[in-house]
DNA sequence: TCCGGAAATTATCTTTTGTTAACGTCATTT
DNA sequence: AAATGACGTTAACAAAAGATAATTTCCGGA
């Protein structure tokens, strides 16, 4: 069901985390468990691996930025977003504890950064190059699930995004994202999930009015 | 620009390609330009793939296949789509000659298809079966790029597709998508390209009179 | 060439969304 | 306590889209 596997095992751990070892060792897990690789194979790609913490509202990669990072959220949020012409944001995603977040223009089409990645809560995860990925997976081939990995569980989630824009209404996309994440909608301000659902703000404060109005009756 | 390079080369060969020495050349010289592998690596894979051919209207992958077939195209144009609850069609996406195509659900999911894949012209591709082309992966792990080059091209047109219905009015996404794939366009029922673009028929028809209109003043 | 069915357009009406602006709420700051 | 600013809601109107049906256009088979 849930591909991001590790996500329940983490999210309730609480938001201070004082020890790096939790999140690597749930990590560990995670990969071992998912890709069948053997615990002294995942040192030397743990070696290259840095922890990164944010404080919310904190930019983590920019309009342009060239740098190739690739994620793992131990705590917090992300918010992936494009600049409009006329200038207001337009949200393309959320990642939050237990996901993995990747500059996708920079990693997969070696172009620099069209989108904004900024975190709306205090963040930490554990953050590596992908660049460094690239040659570790050059010398150790047993890696290379882990990038087909990463590349599926993005995948997988983008054609479910594309899937409910093409067979479902606004208020439909609604519903559905508070019955999967409803505990994500809930700390995240509304104007982002309105974006995300391709209406305004106001449109959606009207369909949340709708709903309610409706399951009164 | 165009990631899927081989489509200029082969998009005006013509109609009618009566050998498949044409095909599988393009192809191959496709994959040697965009992973760096010899042409020697690529033999055994092109001996597990097969010429498939489809009668415009025929359906390739039907909901609930659980084949895991990916397929590059040499001639021709299949769409994907779902059928909502009204019964009616959703239409993911359209592949078209130069193109890969994949099962989605069945390869990165391991789930029956949820979709259904149907040729809307008379098509010729080659095909290959995913649990065979795993097992080639595991023996030669010269080939692993491949895996990765058709997850990357898919996620990248897949997080292009979410863009455009969060920054873009059905409008613009008409418009945008005349700029891009006019060709395509016009080789396609009306229809499909509405549901594409997450409107009715009824509503594409009034985006383009307004384009006209506006167009002639 | 004619015919029949599918596709596209047009019309009518209802519903929803966009736009802009005003208003209330809440948290933070001063 | 007052001021500030961000956020969500509401209002009013314009624009666009959905639903349904009628009409026209287009296209492939007889």
């Amino acid at each position: 069901m849930n591909l991001f596997g590790a996500r329940g095992k983490n999210a309730n751990i609480g938001s201070k985390m004082s020890s790096m070892a939790v999140s690597i060792d749930a990590l560990q897990q995670l990969l071992q468990q998912l890709n069948g690789i053997a615990a002294a194979d995942l040192t030397p790609l743990f070696a290259i691996t840095r922890q990164v913490k944010l404080e919310a509202g904190e930019t983590y990669i920019r309009e342009g930025d060239t740098s190739r990072k690739l994620a793992w959220l131990q705590q917090g949020i992300i918010r992936a977003y494009a600049v409009r012409h006329n200038g207001d944001e337009a949200t393309l995603f959320l990642r939050w504890e237990g996901q993995f977040i990747a500059s996708h223009d920079t990693i997969i089409r070696q172009q620099s950064s069209r989108f904004i990645y900024r975190a709306l809560e205090d963040t930490v995860m554990v953050e590596i190059d992908y660049n460094q990925l690239d040659g570790l997976l050059r010398d150790n081939t047993r890696l290379e699930p882990l990038r087909s990995y990463f590349l599926q569980m993005m995948l997988a989630e983008a054609l479910d995004t594309i899937e409910a824009f093409v067979t479902l209404s606004p208020e439909e996309r609604y519903l559905q994202l508070l019955e999967s994440r409803g505990d994500i909608v809930n700390r995240v301000p509304d104007k982002y999930i309105a974006s995300m659902l391709g209406v305004t703000p106001v449109s959606l404060s009207r369909i949340r009015k709708r709903i309610h109005s409706r399951g009164k009756q």
